[in-house]
DNA sequence: CTAGACCTTTGATCAAGGTCCAGAGTCAAG
DNA sequence: CTTGACTCTGGACCTTGATCAAAGGTCTAG
């Protein structure tokens, strides 16, 4: 194994992960990712724990949580010092706040699903209540 | 029935559907709502086939569609005939990338879950398994 | 008639999450 | 050494989905 100071510029740390480099140091700055270290010419030069991290920012981004939710997470792994129990109750929270989420997609999924299935996809526009959403609904208001 | 040129200033259809006076506005500007008519002054003259439309529009946003998905619905009602699969097909696949969040957002909670569940909340970090799933999974990659 | 609510426009601002640029320095290959 | 690709900083700019402000015109109740 050769992991020691694998050394990658920000360009080859951004194609390594598929994200611009700009987007590289737009995360540093809003502390997502740790200042790396540098170079003598100023360059920054990354080991791969931030191929690791970079990933999974993006990860977590991808799963709709917001940069601040995941500066959040990742403070998660800076509390070592402060003590399981932080995190794990930090954890806790998050998770929480996961559950809440899926719960509330749920009731746009199942609201969505059934204009779905009651739309005939075919026919008359008065036959699909999406369409029907649309146009004439206002009688009984 | 009187159904005829209700003749809602922008306020009042603002107050009826529940969003604000800008927002309908700025819809308009956006191509979502078409220009309403106008009274001598300028001022806008909505009839009630409005009211829906912006209720639509409304819902198909808590249902996760953007803007522009909204956009393209309406548009796509307009030719109603063919509007009826389209709009299906839309909501469809709206349904599916809904589906699929949930899935991944789920499976986030179980892995979670399990951390939280099996990190005893004391004692050393190395005993919490949710500081290692955060610092060490580029082993695999 | 007048106050005060309501309406008009243009344009600024916000938050999030980037994206792009200029001008300068650096690195690797030939 | 030169060239071309890469990187640096700082700040301007972009998109989405609004929201607000300023300066003025209109409408309605008393």
């Amino acid at each position: 194994m050769n992991t020691q100071t694998p050394s990658l510029t920000i360009g080859a740390l951004a194609k390594r992960v598929g994200v611009a480099i700009d987007t590289i140091r737009y995360y540093e700055r809003e502390g997502l990712l740790p200042e790396p270290q540098r170079r003598a010419s100023g360059y920054r030069s990354y080991g791969d724990g931030t191929v690791a991290q970079l990933r999974f920012i993006r990860r977590a981004k991808d799963l709709g949580f917001t940069l601040e939710e995941i500066r959040e997470l990742l403070a998660l792994s800076a509390d070592r010092q402060r003590g399981v129990k932080a995190v794990k109750q930090r954890a806790e929270t998050r998770l929480a706040a996961i559950e809440q989420r899926i719960v509330e997609l749920q009731r746009v999924r199942d609201g969505l699903a059934q204009l779905v299935a009651s739309c005939p996809g075919h026919g008359k526009p008065e036959a699909c209540p999406i369409l029907r959403a649309l146009s004439d609904d206002e009688v009984s208001a």
